[in-house]
DNA sequence: TGTACATCAGTGAACGCGCGTTCACTGATGTAC
DNA sequence: TGTACATCAGTGAACGCGCGTTCACTGATGTAC
């Protein structure tokens, strides 16, 4: 019990110094004194910073898929509205989160991608997007599928939202909305 | 001319520690180590890591336009043709360098933004593909720039292929190609 | 042509720092008898 | 009910490590006169 705690207690730590202070500030010594735990502690829970890593992108992905799950069951329920939410809900978590979004989204080897609660939460948020697609159909045979033009499309915007290359609004505006953006995309839905 | 050579050696060291080692391995002392000079050297070159990583940032827009350009220019010479050929080249600069590409399109406050280098060469990548996109108008007055989508998702493809959750090939086969995905989008050229 | 001097890139030793890790320990909890 | 013992989460001191930075220095280069 006590374990558990400390345990989502340390993660928890862990994903707040990531939004205040970035990457580079997350260290195993950081979680325990944000906690208010000696630093030696942590060695109980995890197996050195990967396994923390893992937790705190574990617990990011389950934040990430809440989030989309929300914003497309709160818009208009036809299928461009749902995916319009979705899609929506994706650029809203990496725009309030964009170090842990970063984080989630690089395999930059220090991290222990076995994990199964990372798998788990991972998993998640993908069948999300690919439920959500399903109502479309490719455009035509040579054509991507859908849920892999949405994803780029909406990865990409993220990202580039992130790193201060581009603007995209909610609301409308003269930059482009999402929902734009997706009634750019040739998108059929099944017969 | 001594200065400018070191200041170049060590910027080449730091494209290279990165392409090896990756970006935690890349420190001031190891660039130094690598090009046979006292770990205080640089500091007569560079305002510290973030001044170094500027240079190296700056250098690698530049490597990233000539990627682009060649694939391009030496692609088909139709719209198209040329767009594909500028995509191609993008994926394919990420894909051999992926440490440095994320590096590049991560603003991660350590890296000096207003080095004059740095914002020249990423400007001569953003024009290669705004010039590319030219011959393209949007497809309805709601819908978003060419150059915005396609950016997109190319930078969406690139950077979940990079970390492992998509796969892009150049060549025909069971996954989408660039070509399939560029042709997905509604793409109008001007009458 | 030669001398004196200023400049400055690179040296090498030393510094403090925060990091992850180790280890003997303490003290609470739970269990066997 | 009570005693003895095992377990184990958390402690706090100590460790070695690589990092960026500082600083007096050396020695080559270029310039003024």
């Amino acid at each position: 019990m006590t374990q558990d705690t400390l345990r989502s207690r340390l993660i928890m730590a862990g994903l707040e110094i990531l939004q205040e202070k970035g990457l580079a500030a997350l260290t195993l010594r950081a979680c325990a004194a944000r906690v208010g735990v000696s630093h030696a502690a942590p060695a109980h829970h995890f197996s050195g910073l990967p396994g923390l890593l893992a937790g705190i992108i574990a617990k990011g992905f389950t934040q990430f898929a809440d989030t989309m799950e929300e914003d497309r069951n709160s818009a208009e329920q036809t299928p461009i509205g749902r995916l319009c939410g979705l899609c929506n809900g994706y650029m809203r978590f990496s725009r309030e989160h964009p170090a842990l979004f970063t984080l989630m989204f690089n395999t930059s080897g220090e991290v222990d991608t076995d994990d199964p609660a990372f798998c788990r939460a991972s998993d998640r948020a993908y069948n999300l997007l690919h439920e959500t697609c399903t109502p479309y159909l490719p455009v035509s045979p040579q054509s991507a599928a859908t849920e892999v033009l949405v994803w780029a499309l909406v990865h990409g915007l993220a990202t580039l939202q992130h790193s201060g290359r581009i603007v995209v609004t909610e609301s409308e505006g003269e930059t482009p909305t999402i929902e734009d953006l997706l009634r750019s995309l040739p998108l059929k839905l099944h017969t």
